[in-house]
DNA sequence: AAAGATTGTTGTTGACGACAACAATTGCTG
DNA sequence: CAGCAATTGTTGTCGTCAACAACAATCTTT
């Protein structure tokens, strides 16, 4: 935190302070100071970073990333009940209903009744929701190399590696 | 976290498993399957639990990590103008305002109308919001050991490295 | 001075996490 | 076996957050 920037002085100066040593909180040399060395700060910065790529990435099919977990959960283990998708990716069985209620919608997944348990929905893809699936998973790719561009090749993976307890 | 492993193995005499068409599914043996090696998951689910422990850990000054990063910015950096704290944090002006709305409202930030420029305002700590940062960055450094704890001292430091770029 | 940009503000929209309540169904226990 | 507790899907509410859009007041530019 001993960064020299430090104010001192209280003056606000940020319009067009003479040319000097006068501080110029003008650009983008505003010092985070304490903030660096944050892990959830650098993780919120590049988590936002991620999604909007991943977001971007895929816009021409309009999947987000919990709509894109929840295809790749259901299509890796066909027939799981909506709260086993809901604890496995740790997200509300609440919240799946509505993203369910989307995908459905959209004839990529489908709720099965489930004959052993008759509470529960059998969740699989439908046939136009595996073909889907698979160019999901071709731009998510895309996506991941975007993230190995920006990282670097081998920190991503040295991250996945950090990160993989997480999963 | 949502800790969705927990000891089902225990359990004896489930239901006669596994026997039509249709597979059954401990909660625990679900694949994630492709899920794994998407780094935008694993960061997802490290940013929640980041954030749980920082608000957990800070919850007695009810702090949560942006009104943190805001008030740090702001005592690192005298004078700011709200756009400018903004820009430098990555979030919208206008959330922002309801920010230090809050925070003003606490009597920890001050909004000091500005003369060089009359629509902005100059930010600044009062003086109780400068002693109850202090204290906030000491609960902080406690957040920071339970991550160093989670993912270990030399993960933490090589994620810092990874990210850094990101602040 | 007029036109255009910036700053703070208000408001809306949508995704998301956390809860609470509920009906239907199942499982457990006495 | 009956009855009570737990589970499952659902609906709803609340609060956080990002992304926009519009606006008045105020610079900046021409």
């Amino acid at each position: 935190m001993a960064n020299g920037a430090m104010g001192t002085e209280t003056k606000a100066g940020r319009k067009r302070p003479a040319r000097g040593k006068t501080r110029r909180h003008d650009a983008d040399e505003i010092g985070l100071d304490a903030l660096v060395g944050h892990a959830g700060y650098a993780i919120r910065r590049f988590q936002l970073w991620i999604f909007q790529d991943f977001i971007k990435t895929l816009a021409a099919v309009d999947i987000r990333p919990t709509q894109y977990s929840v295809m790749t959960v259901i299509g890796a283990n066909p027939g799981l009940s909506q709260m086993a998708v809901a604890k496995r990716l740790g997200i509300e069985r609440a919240r799946l209903v509505h993203l369910l209620d989307s995908l459905e919608g959209r004839k990529l997944v489908k709720r099965v009744k489930s004959r052993d348990d008759r509470r529960s929905h059998a969740l699989h893809l439908t046939d136009p929701g595996q073909a889907a699936l698979r160019q999901f998973k071709r731009l998510a790719a895309e996506h991941e190399r975007h993230i190995a561009e920006k990282i670097g090749k081998e920190n991503r993976e040295k991250l996945l590696q950090i990160l993989a307890g997480f999963t």
